[in-house]
DNA sequence: TGGCTTATTCGATGATCGACGAACATCGAA
DNA sequence: TTCGATGTTCGTCGATCATCGAATAAGCCA
């Protein structure tokens, strides 16, 4: 049996793979909505500890998976740190528009 | 004046009303992704009890009730039926691209 | 080795959601 | 006015969701 937690193991599926009716539940809730609105103004790498959010940090950690699994954002570890950035280039390739659409509604209040 | 509601009681927000996420949790569901789809290929109203979905009617309404909320539909009713049309352009002036873009994605598998 | 930091996972809780059938409301027709 | 057709609302059920604190895993450093 495989040892339960292999932790740092971050799954990234393949766009392929990924279907609208998931990025858009991804991208259907505020603090979700906020994490990838502040990855794409950023233009790079985040530090996941510099995702400052009034949660606490296992619900930051769930919603980065939930966008993981939507194939939006993707992590990187580099010792105990862990990095994090938007898929946006493959997502475009993906559904294209889509991402710049969304973000580009965001701040219209 | 008659505010909005029409005899069968049907509100229908003003767009600029609307928020993102409402939209998008609107769309974030297959069934009123395909309801979405569907009023956009027809291009006009469409009958309700033309929408012939393998749910029941309670369920129907529910959903239509959302994309009603979203400002995604409208209902006209005439008689004892209604009809069910695509506000379009009105969230295409609120949301520049984004059913657009929702919609050429969501035959893409 | 033993701490320290960092992120994920677990377990629990309360809220929301999609689904259904039943009851209700509305209108046209008999 | 009674009947039938058409949608909506209500009440409920099981599933999923967002959230938290605590426990866990993994790597760095002294």
């Amino acid at each position: 049996m495989a040892p339960r937690g292999t932790s740092k193991g971050h799954e990234h599926p393949a766009l392929s793979e990924v279907d609208l009716v998931t990025v858009l539940s991804a991208l259907a809730e505020p603090t979700r909505l906020r994490i990838v609105g502040m990855l794409a103004e950023f233009e790079g790498e985040r530090a996941w500890k510099d995702i400052e959010l009034p949660i606490a940090q296992s619900t930051l950690s769930h919603h980065l998976k939930i966008l993981r699994n939507a194939g939006l954002v993707q992590n990187r570890t580099e010792g105990t740190r862990c990095f994090v950035s938007l898929r946006d280039h493959e997502i475009d390739g993906r559904f294209p528009g889509l991402l710049e659409a969304v973000l580009s509604c965001r701040d219209t209040p």
